[in-house]
This record gives C-alpha cells, sequence and structure tokens, in this order.
DNA sequence: TATGAATGAGCCTTCATTCAT
DNA sequence: AATGAATGAAGGCTCATTCAT
C-alpha cells in the first residue's frame, strides 16, 4: 500500500499566486487562513488579517489585489492540484497497487485523504463553506481544475466493476458515497466538536470497512 | 412503513420566537430564509431582507430585535423541535415499523429525513453553514436541544444491534454514517450542482442499499 | 431688450436628480457646490462635504448613491436645462428682440448670459472644470442635451447674416468669439482675481461694443 | 513680422528645479505632464507616473521631495519665464515690429501665443487646471512672475493708443479680450473637440481680424 | 544610486440600528 | 403600527511617502 501526502503550504509555493512571497506576505497568508477558517470569509477584517500577521494593511494590498484575491489564492490551488491529484490516484494503472482490489483501493484512498484534510484542515474549512455559498468563486475554481482528469476518473471504476469487484451503480454515486463519508469524519471531528479524544485507527478502520461493504457487489 | 413529515412552517407557527406573526413579519421572515440560503448571512443586508418582504426596514426591527435574532428565529426551531424528532424517531418503541428489520430501519429514516431536507432546503442550508462557522451560534443552538432526547439514541440501535441486525459500531459513528451519507446526497443534487436532472428513486435506492450493506453485521 | 434670467436652484427643484430633497439633503447639495468650487472635485472628501452640510456622512450616501452621482446631479440639468436655453434664446423668431440688429441680439445675450453666469458662479467653475478634464463627464453631459435645440442655433445667425448684420464666419466661429469673452470676463473677475472692485457697468458695455465692432461685416 | 518661439523643454533645462536632470529624471517628468494633462493632478498616482516613465516610484521621490514640488517644477517656469516673455513682446520698443500698426502687432501676438501655445499644450492644460483651483499654486506661481516686467505692459499698449490706432479702454481690459479669444480657440480645438480637422490658417486670420477690428477705436 | 516593500492615514461606501413622524 | 431618513462605526482599498537593501 502506497501512501502518498501533499502539504497544502508546498502547493502554495509552486501557484503563480502565492510563489515567491516575502516572510511578510507568508504571514498575511497564513494569517487569512487562520482568521478564515476560524470566522468566515465575510466575518473576518483585512485589518484583523494584517494584524494577525503583524503587519499592514496596506502590505496585504501590496500582494493581493483585494480581499477576494486573497481568498482565491489559498483556495485555486486546490483546484488546481488538489482535486487533479486525487483523480489521477483515483484512475492510475500503474501497479503501486492493485485495483482489482476494492479493500485496498478504498483503504488507500480513504487513509491518503483523510491525511491530507487533517493536515491542511484550515483550508479545507474554507474550501467548503465557500464552495457552498459562493457561485463566483464555485465556478472560478471548477475554471481552475484541468479538464482532462475529469475524464479518466472512469477508469478505476470502471476496471473494479469489470473484475466484479465494484458495484454497479453510476461513478459518481460511487465517489459520493466514498467522499461523503470521509467528509462526514473530517466534519465531525474537526469542525463540529473537537474537544473530546477518539480512537482514531478504529473509526478509520471502521469507516473503510464501512465503504467496503457498501461498495461490494451483491452475490445473488 | 410510515413516512412522516413535518414541515418547517408548521413548526414556526409553535415556535416562541416566531408564533404569532402578522403577514408582514411572516413576509419578512420567509424573505430573510430565502435570502440567507442564497448568499449568507453575512452577506444580506436587512434592507435586502425588508425590500424582498415588501415591508419597510423599520418593520423588521420592529419583530426581531436585531439582525441575529432574526437568523436564530429561523435556526433554533431546527435545535429545539426538529433534532430531537429526530431521536425520537430513532428511539422510538412503538410498533409503526419495525426495528428489528435494519433494512425497514434505514428506509424509513432516510426518506423521512430526505423529504424533510428536500422540503425545507432553504433552511437547511442556513443551519449547515452557521453550525459550521458559527460558535456563538452552535452553543445557543444546542443549548436549544432538549437533553432528555439524547440519551434515548441507543436504544434502536442497541436493540438492532442484540437482534444482530447492526454492526457492533459506537453508536455514534453509525449515525454519522447514516447522516453523512444523507447530508452527501442532499449537497450534491441541491447545493452544489442543481440544474441536471437525476433518477431520484434510483439513488435513494442506492443510499438505503449501500447504507444497509454497510451497517450489517458481518458474518463469520 | 428683455432680461430673462433662471436660477439654477430652481432648475434643481424640478430635476429627476435633485426634486424632493429634504432639508438635510439641500444642506448637503449646497454644500458639495461650495467646495467643489472651492477646491475641486477629486480635493473634496465626502467626510468635509457632510460636515460642511452639518449631517452625517451616511446622509449623503442615503440620496446619493455615490460621490459622482452627487457631482452628475450638480452638473446635469446644465447640460439638460440650461444650455438648450441658451439655443433657445440665440434662435427664437419671436419679437421680444430685433434680430436684425447685431448691436441689440449681443446686448441681450451677453448681460442674460452674464447674469446667470454670475449667479450660478459655483456651479459654473465646477462645470468648466470638469468638462474640460473628464471625458466620462463630458459624454454624460453631452448625452443629456436634447438634440434638438442644436440645430436650431443657426436661424438666428444666419438671419443676421442675410441682413448683413453679422459676418460671414462659420457660425461656430462666431459662437466661440462670443463665449470666449464672456467666459473671459468671467474669468478674470471671478475665478481669478476676486477682491478687487471694478466698473461693472462700464466693462460691460465694453465687452458688447468689442463684441458688435468685431463681428460687424466689413465695408468694402 | 517676427515670430519668436520658445519650446518649454528649452526653459526647463536652464530652470533651477528642472536643470541638470538624469535621463531618468526626464522620463519621469514627461510622464508627469503627459499624465497630468491627461487625467489631472489629483487623478493621476506617483506609481503611475513612475510606472509611464518606466522606473521605480523611489527613483520620482530622489528628485522630488513630494507630488506637489513635482507639479511645481512643471508649473513655475511658465510664471517665472512664459508669462514675462509675453509682457516683454508686447512692451519692447525696438523696431522688429511696427508698434504703432495695431494689425501688424496683433498678428505676431497671436500666432505666437498660438504657437507657443499648441507646443505645449499639455503643460497649458495643466497650467489652466490648477491656476484656476489651487489658490496655493495660484500664489506660488504669482510669487514667480518678475515684478518689473508687468509695470512695462502698459508702454505698447499706451503707444498705440497715442497713435490711436487701439482704442481708449484700460489695458487689463484689452488685454483681456486678447487672451480670452486665443484661449478659446486653445479650448475649442485642442481641450474639448480633438477630432475634426478644421481650416488652421482661415480661423486664425479671423481671429486676428475680429481682434482688430474690435479694438480699433471709433471714428466719430 | 535605484528599487519596491512597507506603512498608515484617509478615502468612499455599506450597513445595522434608532427614532421622529 | 409602519415608515424611511438619519446615524456613525467599520469595512475594503488607495496612495504619497519612507527606508532597508
Amino acid at each position: 500500500m502506497r501512501l502518498i501526502m501533499k502539504n497544502l503550504i508546498e502547493v502554495y509555493k509552486e501557484s503563480p499566486e502565492t510563489s515567491n512571497m516575502t516572510d511578510k506576505q507568508m504571514k498575511i497568508f497564513r494569517s487569512a487562513i487562520k482568521l478564515f477558517a476560524q470566522k468566515g470569509y465575510k466575518d473576518t477584517s483585512t485589518k484583523e488579517i494584517a494584524s494577525g500577521a503583524g503587519v499592514s494593511e496596506g502590505s496585504l494590498f501590496k500582494r493581493f489585489n483585494n480581499k477576494e484575491d486573497l481568498l482565491l489564492a489559498i483556495l485555486k490551488p486546490i483546484s488546481r492540484v488538489i482535486l487533479p491529484e486525487v483523480l489521477v490516484e483515483l484512475s492510475t494503472t500503474d501497479q503501486q497497487y492493485d485495483h482489482s482490489n476494492l479493500q485496498d483501493f478504498i483503504n488507500v484512498l480513504v487513509r491518503n485523504r483523510l491525511e491530507f484534510f487533517m493536515e491542511n484542515i484550515d483550508v479545507i474549512k474554507i474550501f467548503a463553506n465557500e464552495f457552498i455559498y459562493d457561485e463566483k468563486i464555485r465556478q472560478d475554481m471548477v475554471a481552475e481544475m484541468p479538464r482532462e482528469y475529469i475524464t479518466n476518473i472512469n477508469n478505476s471504476f470502471d476496471k473494479l466493476k469489470s473484475d466484479q469487484q465494484l458495484i454497479e451503480w453510476d461513478n459518481v454515486e460511487i465517489f459520493r458515497f466514498i467522499f461523503s463519508n470521509i467528509f462526514g469524519y473530517i466534519a465531525q471531528h474537526y469542525f463540529l466538536f473537537k474537544s473530546p479524544k477518539w480512537n482514531e485507527k478504529k473509526e478509520i478502520d471502521h469507516l473503510v470497512d464501512f465503504l467496503v461493504k457498501g461498495l461490494t457487489p451483491t452475490i445473488n
């Protein structure tokens, strides 16, 4: 089983909106992520971001033309890099893990995504909210997504189906079942009720088991 | 199988914040729900709400002391009535439907909740967003929730478990699996990609099947 | 000789942008005219306008959507009412004054315009400056000007020419000679060097004489 | 008839504010003139000036202490050199052209000034605007004007009057009649309605004729 | 010398809320 | 009860100016 993980910070360093940032600009960027996640985009003032970063408000607008650009600089790399990477992961045909085995497939997928989400929980939270609410941002982000990957998503699912490892439902449905539960796990433990400790390993095992059982074809 | 459904409008009529509303106040209330769902709480001005209702801004503040009270009037009944109702539903011991059958249990639960969500999609959207983002509102709403119901949640689950109809995981986990997928369905079709038509009956069947299979105990 | 005069305040009362103003709004409007004339549009802040009017800044934006709308509310009536009126004056065929007499024609025209300019010197100053500098405002104002009047301008000039009272130059040139000198008079005494008193009657007589002599056809 | 002409660039090379400028500084200076004329002083940012000149903002402030100094460097030479030169021209007693002939006097004066204005239309536009609006700049510029010349203005006029070539009005009035019409010509063709071509020679002939006729004494 | 990142005062504008009518 | 004019704090953003590199 292969575990890949890409921390967003590295992604930001390579993204046009956020490469070559000075120290202060990086502080602004981090301050914005923290505050947007905490209080929401609308509820965070540029003044708060600046003071949270220990710099002047002017510096914020030197790098980011306006508040929305700052938000997009946070969010676009997710569309441009992270989501495509998920799809690549789902459709890869190399031999790093065995696609004819649903258990392995789900296992790697879930753990990779969970790890990524947990590492970048703040950005994911911002993303989740803005994606739901802001039509304009949704379109901006969909526009960023490389089209070629989307068509590839079916490969892995189709392979598993032809091997009778995966139930014959629409790929979009299958996709939704997987991510609803990953996201539900994240939401419960990271967005909503942060404090109490839980048995992480056990719950993730359950999550994988649940998905595998739910998606395994019924034998008649 | 029993299908219950409670439209929120009826609930509002019985809630202290929203009972005895005049026509104008009702218009304001509906206008607020529509706009909050469309653009978010922060992004909706009281002026817009008033003009959307065809009344003056003054009328809005006559009934609701401030903008946040209006939001809470929309959201609190969910905590006070709807969520408890779900729990009651889960823990009811009457014979309206057979709790010893997971298939039936999930079937009724899912269809009831979906119907409710779909009927009240705007309020749910507001709820989802504010609950995630606003700690103060989250606490307000948790405070509204009658404590006694929460402890009852286990009854149905435990009954099903003892009948070996339900897998032996924590009830909270099971609860999460169920609602993650209900919510995922709603989010996909109502929040994110509204336009294309889909085969509703088929997808809901799949959703129920998926949950049942995922939550059925493994036979060794 | 007939002297007509239209004070701008009356014009404003009938203009869509400025009719039905409350007391406070009228104060804002006057404050803006005074300050724009004194310091220029760009150099006057909305805060200054409000405090000059003794009201809050919010009141300004209640009536005028933004600063530029306030400027246009001051300027548009000039295009819409005042300039057309000049042209009507020049082209009128009624018998109130004798068009076959250049002396009389110039005399009435100059005195009417001077009186109007002097009465509304602040607005004229704002107009002069913005018209020269702001292409957008120039076009806005040209758009306001009723087209039908412009074509009529030639009537009076042509009549005087055919009576050999007026030199055979292009009407636009003649128009320019007349208004350059009226405007020069205003600029000298009202814009540039306000303090010293001058012999108003004498200078205006000279201005009329100068124009009449300059525009009378040369006898060969 | 003598035609003199002084391009402002030469004047700037001899002025304390603008002599010994490096290439970059000259670029800044030209960029400022162009932009101030186009959009107005207040509406032009130092950043725009710098980028229009292809240099850094820092370089601008190295040479000119602040934005207003840059404006004054553009305008002061007009007061210090150009206006005095006009007066000298008007009062010169040498024999280059015949002061006893109004026609010749006006002819040379008008053509010289028109040529100068047309050559330096941008600076004139800036001058016109700031002189009207900014009391401080007006005083700065009046202070720059060498006093001795002003008293000499009367010489030529008085000579022409004593020769009965020029009407017996105040010299200031005569001065105004001449410059109102020169400036009106410039404003019409260069500030306001730039596009259509016109018969330049004919209009300037008319302008000279108009002034000569208007200023020739009436014979009783 | 030349740069441009950094600053922060001040600008225009929005908005929830109050209150006289 | 209903209105909407009035308020003023706060928001996003611009810009002349400074200064470390």
